[in-house]
DNA sequence: AACTATTTATAAGA
DNA sequence: TTCTTATAAATAGTT
């Protein structure tokens, strides 16, 4: 894709595989993030230039992949010591990222995005909940405006009698 | 790249999204490969679907990237040093709950509260945000009201047949 | 870093 | 599902 067909094999010129690798990374990276969006799927991406620079990417984190992962590999994960610090932090972290989840869901419904799966119920209450929002952020800067007007009059009666 | 352009968010129609998932899933893996080759890179890529089927790609091996990767994000924090990996897990609860704090403070904005100190702009943008999200809930209140009449209507035309 | 001529990926249709 | 094809997007080579 670009001004002439190449194959596809190693880029001899250093130069030209620096900046070949800088422009389709960039592109694997956004591809991996649509992948995800679009199809709800959980994708992580490593990538290591030969010169050793790590680069990644995950729609959640590559840590939370990489232990999906090698919880799918290996079956067998016996903890064997569930009482120890790390493993406290480690269900902390869990007991945060179910939270954060929870949250960005809502968070999404709230952006009117991610409705699939509502109600016509839930989703009246949701437009309920937006008109009632809606209402208090058209108060709030009523509010502030009406507050800035009292104030610009004020400067002006001072103009005014001074002169 | 298609017949039509699409934006990028989840696709409602899981069939679709299925499509999507394999031609995409596909694409993706073959621009891994060519980064790979082309600019002599190491590259590991892990994809769960929605549905929570693994795929993966790697030039070399999964397992040698992720611990390639362990190896670079842990300097030094390997799981020798218990301590360490204890400030890792505080960190990243630490972390988690910063995000969860500014998505918590966001999350009351949308739902009307919270407004002090807020510019005029800021509430502007904020009334913008909650007209696109009723105007997406209605949208998709509609569509599933649709739905329901067609089907009963459906229903009616099967029943007025048999008789 | 930009620019485009082309190639490539893919959305929608069959 | 798989194939086709019109179109969007990525990018190779250039400036």
């Amino acid at each position: 894709m670009g001004r002439g067909k190449i194959v596809i094999r190693r880029i001899d010129n250093s130069t030209s595989r620096q900046v070949t690798f800088s422009k389709r990374r960039k592109g694997l990276i956004k591809k991996a993030k649509e992948l995800a969006i679009l199809c709800d799927a959980e994708v992580g991406l490593v990538i290591f230039s030969s010169t050793g620079k790590l680069y990644e990417y995950a729609n959640t984190s590559l840590k939370s992949v990489i232990e999906r992962y090698n919880a799918c590999k290996e079956e067998e994960q016996q903890l064997i010591n569930p009482e120890s610090e790390v493993k406290f932090w480690q269900r902390e972290a869990e007991i945060l990222r179910q939270q954060l989840q929870n949250l960005q869901e809502n968070h999404r419904q709230l952006m009117g995005q991610h409705l699939y799966g509502l109600s016509v119920r839930n989703l009246q209450d949701l437009e309920n909940q937006l008109e009632m929002s809606l209402q208090g952020v058209r108060m709030k800067k009523e509010q502030i405006l009406t507050e800035e007007i009292k104030e610009l009059n004020r400067k002006v009666v001072q103009q005014s009698s001074r002169q």
